[in-house]
DNA sequence: GGAGATATCCCCCGACCGGGGGAGGGGCGG
DNA sequence: CCGCCCCTCCCCCGGTCGGGGGATATCTCC
């Protein structure tokens, strides 16, 4: 590897954090601890001032946490890949932090190695999750759910539409068919979905994942 | 690194890109390709058979698909890690594939680098993803956004009997006020939302994190 | 070759919806 | 105290929607 070392700053309110962290990544020839912060505002500043490739970032910090300082990191000009490091599976910090535009989210009990990989993994670009972070949010979606209705495919498609909120005179249009087409398929779907009406359609055709919104 | 070598196993119909995955692959010491199937039912056969650390899939292959043979290895005894390998971004076999119990999605397109990186990271358990994919199954979530139009606590109640399908009339009952009242609400909703009507009113409602479906 | 599903078009009609007005009362902050 | 916002109710009207009947053509599967 002849490239030049992934260059690291850490996060943590935790001292001690920060030297493990600083042990384990600084004993790679490819990783480079450049840096580190006790809190959210100084890794801010860090992160402008170093210009870190990967920020590992703690998300309970004083002052500005690990969620905003994620927000303010990643509105700098060529933003470093956030890899956000937690304690606690069960926050719900996930979300918010991936949201924010995190990169990855490592738990610290993650051995060494895990956290080498990570931190070379967001380094490339790639993001990275605990697997139980990614079944959590695997789960929660829309699922396509078995007990789904079967629509056409000229049905779904009508639903889609339906979906973005056109009238039946515009689906119309944009399939290049009769108003009288459009309105038969809706009230095909709406028969197969058990909705009244478009809205409840809609509602009902998003909840049995048959359409994205 | 005094660890035993990850043991790759590649399913691609192509041999082409078996073969270039294999050069890139068995370039670094620490990983070790040790069989290639061309398709679903073949990788299943020796992921029983090799016991490798890792499964390379491709979604697309002749009999038995990646994904149906995703969920076949995963069933197997001590099952390997599975890393899906598609060509393109947009193909829903994200969500399809991870729910089948793949530990990580890449892109074809992804460099060497990132594909020997996304061999490391799911050997040591992390899940792992292309970036766009992330932000798709982030972006789908109610978002807590900041753009959001301000309703009235009156008219978010409203809206959130309009996204259940209810009629102005049914909502009236439901608020115990006059068929006008919820009428106004929601007019001032549709105002707010820039919504033509309540189909649509429901889904920017939703994507703007106003209300739950 | 017929049965079934799918997609296309047609008519009537009652109901609901959304836009346009207007108006009164209560609460809160300048 | 006066204005502003929120909630409540009222009238008119045109457009859209959804349900009820149909009809025709293509395609597949048996």
């Amino acid at each position: 590897m002849p490239d030049a070392p992934v260059r690291v700053l850490l996060a943590d309110d935790e001292p001690l954090v920060r030297s493990g962290l600083r042990l384990i990544l600084d004993a790679e020839p490819d990783l480079e601890v450049v840096g580190e912060a006790g809190d959210g505002a100084r890794a801010v500043e860090l992160a402008r001032s170093l210009r870190p490739d990967v920020v590992c970032m703690d998300v309970r910090m004083p002052g500005v946490d690990g969620l905003r300082a994620t927000e303010l990191v990643l509105r700098l000009p060529e933003p470093p890949r956030v890899l956000v490091v937690t304690t606690f599976e069960h926050d719900g910090y996930v979300l918010d932090a991936l949201t924010a535009g995190a990169s990855g989210f490592l738990l610290k009990r993650a051995g060494a190695d895990e956290m080498v990989q990570a931190v070379r993994t967001v380094a490339v670009g790639q993001s990275l999750l605990y697997p139980q972070a990614l079944r959590d949010l695997v789960r929660t979606r829309p699922r396509a759910a078995s007990g789904a209705p079967a629509l056409t495919p000229r049905e779904r498609e009508v639903l889609a539409l339906v979906a973005q909120g056109m009238t039946n005179a515009e689906i119309a249009t944009a399939l290049v068919v009769g108003v009288e087409t459009v309105r038969t398929h809706v009230a095909s779907v709406l028969g197969k979905l058990r909705a009244r009406d478009r809205t409840q359609a809609v509602v009902l055709g998003y909840r049995a994942g048959l359409v994205e919104l």
